[in-house]
DNA sequence: TGCTGTGTTTGCAACGTTGTACAGACTGAA
DNA sequence: TTCAGTCTGTACAACGTTGCAAACACAGCA
């Protein structure tokens, strides 16, 4: 079933039929009527493979994201399919574990000329990992990491989010206020503008930020929180909030404050990042930095086709995705709803 | 960069390199070594495009489900694309939102010619809806649907899973147990067997299963958990059991019980379906029947690639994917337990 | 009638690959 | 020396599509 097909049904020259698929100018009512009822009749359908040989282009566009069991992940993906669907293209969907190796494969343009371009959610990919690409596919960085590279690369401010966060814990009159999900090796991991926006308004309060209060864990799963959490108060310290680098970190930390009986919000609140709906259904609902998933699929599915129709143009722009904080149970009341706290705070 | 480049390069044929490209016997070594040379030099890749026009396969298979956001389908999805990855298949994503039209739109072959073959996990969809395909892409059909169509259908056994799980409940002391979960139109909907289960086990044990314990809910998600089980307490029953047909409704029922002021398990216990993360990790861990995610990924994939190949031979078998059921805390105890139980129960 | 211009249709080549068939070179045996 | 048989490498066509340029038809006008 192919054009040659459909021709020779109509009668007509195989090129004629192309022309009546693609909306030709210059084709005859007539005629256009006559092959449209041979393609109606064949039940044809254009064969994409052979369109994409021969146009270059094949519709399709890659997303490769850590882990799709992480809700954010998954939802940022319904997005991101949404986004490309409104421009007619595909997506097609790759898992690198986070891990560097995968990372690496996939930056470097595995599956080249299948697809049309790449959006990569990097969690251990070096600058250095990026140069030897070979540019033919353009490719977004999705993700809090800073690159210098000729690449687009799209984020939250996440300096400015994090900072939020603990502004809303200082304003609860919480004053200990441990963050869970620092990174324990490269100063350029995830983590860090977090961990930077955490340190830079407590200090900005004049309230103490001691590396005691820093608990870096291993992931960022749930149970990576659970077991920090623990760590933390198995330590002795006793936090009365708790800003988790993501939501994720932060439902397990809150398992394992119920376990100990610690109850959440009036002895430890705790405020996550992400805003995935498992969020919003806890017995405790989490108050959480809500990164604009959809604008950030958006801006990726655009940047990807403004590098693709605008080629020699160089990429490589900041582009800023907007969040805002949503406050839910975890963080509700002040300290001075703690009937248990014995250090009393000033009243409201 | 093409065979042709790398070809010129070496002083061979275009197909020579092609052979060496494709490991064929009878290349001698000193060429073979001479045209990888040249490979390597120019970092010659071969073109899947192209390739696939010649070969008729694309090396793409498409996942088609209803939701990213329910994590039952986002972890599935993970499955999918590691089972894919093991036969060197790629998983192109696509969303049907449960949508029935989109369901038909995607089984109908939207897209076909760049895929090998389709598995998709419908929800509305009628058996109708299939008999019209053109059946050049091989379908596989996932999920608890009863399909009299020619294709591989697999599912876990629906009736056992939801019986044990009343049993499970029953085996605790638990006699008013509801469940939510149940569809309003069609028989055929993925609630029907779940339903069913719950009924036969019931009936079975002698326990009276009347329609006012059965509760209806618009949608699978968080959200039409929770009011199904407001609907179900402001109608002045007391269930002490509630089995909801997934993760979801159990978590959003969970939400509302806890509201109420009611206990989980004390007051009543909670079984959901699909074991997600999410359900080990709340503040009271969820027992629920685990399907072998990835158990029905691979069959899945497996059925899709013997479709691809042993053409002609027809598909149409009933794959049942193993289950089991995983204890946790909403189930944890018998009545016994519950001291603000006015009826006591034989005790130990 | 012949010429120009506009509108419509067609043939050819090419995108990059691989299957088939064949040509040439080399080996060993008669 | 010749012949069959094997091993290597090559030419050609084809997968289904579209861009380009040429061919064709026809109307209007001189």
């Amino acid at each position: 079933m192919s054009l040659k097909d459909v021709a020779q049904r109509a009668g007509v020259s195989i090129k004629t039929v192309s022309n009546v698929v693609n909306n030709h100018p210059h084709v005859a009512p007539a005629m256009r009527a006559r092959v449209q009822a041979a393609i109606d009749e064949l039940g044809y359908r254009p064969n994409p493979t052979a369109r994409h040989l021969r146009k270059g282009r094949t519709g399709i566009i890659a997303l490769a994201v850590p882990e799709l069991g992480n809700p954010y992940f998954a939802e940022l993906a319904g997005a991101v399919i949404d986004a490309a669907a409104e421009h007619e293209y595909t997506v097609l969907l790759d898992r690198t574990g986070g891990r560097r190796d995968k990372e690496v494969l996939v930056s470097q343009g595995f599956r080249t000329r299948v697809i049309d371009g790449l959006i990569l959610s990097p969690i251990e990919l070096e600058v250095a990992d990026l140069q030897g690409r070979s540019d033919d596919v353009p490719l977004v960085l999705l993700g809090e990491r800073e690159y210098d590279a000729p690449h687009d690369h799209i984020a939250v401010d996440n300096v400015a989010a994090a900072r939020e966060a603990v502004r809303h814990l200082l304003g609860r009159g919480r004053t200990r206020i441990a963050c869970l999900g620092a990174g324990k090796d490269s100063a350029n991991r995830p983590a860090h503008l977090r961990l930077l926006g955490w340190r830079q308004e407590l200090t900005a309060a004049g309230v103490p930020a001691p590396d005691s209060l820093v608990v870096p864990v291993g992931g960022w799963d749930r149970a990576d929180g659970a077991r920090g959490m623990a760590r933390l108060l198995d330590s002795g310290l006793r936090p009365d909030a708790v800003f988790a680098f993501n939501d994720l970190i932060a439902i397990g930390a809150m398992r394992t404050l119920h376990e100990r009986g610690l109850r959440v919000p009036q002895d430890v609140a705790v405020v996550g990042f992400d805003d995935i709906a498992e969020g919003r259904f806890g017995a405790v609902s989490l108050t959480t930095v809500s990164p604009d998933k959809q604008a950030i699929a958006r801006m990726a599915v655009a940047s990807l086709l403004r590098s693709l129709s605008a080629n020699g143009e160089p990429a490589g722009r900041e582009l800023t995705a907007p969040h805002r904080l949503v406050e839910r149970e975890s963080t509700l009341g002040g300290v001075r709803d703690r009937p248990t706290d014995q250090v009393g705070t000033k009243g409201r």
